[in-house]
DNA sequence: TTGACTTTGTTGCATGTGCAATAAATGTTT
DNA sequence: AAACATTTATTGCACATGCAACAAAGTCAA
């Protein structure tokens, strides 16, 4: 008998890490979507904004992990849910310029609390294990691979 | 200025979580389907059925962090492709009973040995990080919450 | 046994996704 | 300038997904 015939696969490390993934990002979306009506690409599309200002898609796709598909699709959601609006870069009239407006300043006002408090519980939920959790992901995140 | 205005997504706990496990779940994919042709939750379905022999789809459900029709779906293609049958519980007939053929058996051994060596490039960048990161994820999988 | 309820697996449907193709703008080369 | 190549954002398409509805089988109470 050998270790293949052994494999158990609740102790395999990517399908641990993509299981636990999971659980947070679905318990994540499904109050977003609750409390705010938002999806997760719109709520990244948002929170980057709200910490860049002005960016086009390729500047977000670099930034937060989403194809530009989904960066498109999500943008065009919330301008028509009037959340941001769509300039045109006058130096490059190929990029937009996404913008948050004054309605979508006001929702992530209301968005960010949320997310750092369920952050704050995800931190107590680990407690001192949560130090190597983040150092690991670091190591997983960083580019050299 | 408040900690809100300075929240920067890549610093995010579970965006982090949910970027690694992405990009993890990527380049694995990517290789099983190249390599052989499956998806994931075909991938997931073999191995299970590796390992706790006859299974029905409800078993794999609840062990597998698969919903139903994600099971149904991935047992009917492995069926078809001729890696497992699918047969009937005599003592309670809505169950199925999943079992692997020679072609399936052999296809896992091959499976195997090759998601073990991806592991193990995991764990290799990781370096004294894994240790702390699977302690991390084993607090975020645990029932209690 | 009958009837109501539960469990199991499949499927229809709406939605989200990635990828390729595309158009428009810009950059580069001659 | 003209021709060609690259970059940016959108969209068509095929496919995967989750959820609800459903049929079939089983359970249970009267």
């Amino acid at each position: 008998m050998t270790d293949a015939d052994r494999f158990d696969l609740n102790e395999f490390l990517p399908y641990r890490l993509n299981a636990a993934a999971s659980r947070i990002s679905r318990a994540f979306s499904e109050r977003y979507r609750e409390e705010f009506g938002i999806s997760i690409p719109e709520w990244r599309v948002l929170v980057h904004l709200h910490h860049a200002g002005d960016v086009s898609v390729r500047d977000i796709e670099a930034r937060v992990d989403m194809e530009k598909s989904k960066v498109s699709r999500a943008a065009s959601r919330l301008e028509t849910a009037g959340y941001i609006t769509k300039g045109v870069n006058d130096t490059d009239r190929r990029l937009l310029v996404l913008r948050l407006t004054d309605k979508g300043e006001a929702l992530v006002a209301r968005l960010l609390p949320v997310a750092m408090e369920y952050q704050d519980e995800m931190r107590a939920r680990l407690g001192p294990l949560a130090e190597g959790l983040e150092a690991g992901l670091s190591a997983l995140l960083s580019d050299n691979a």
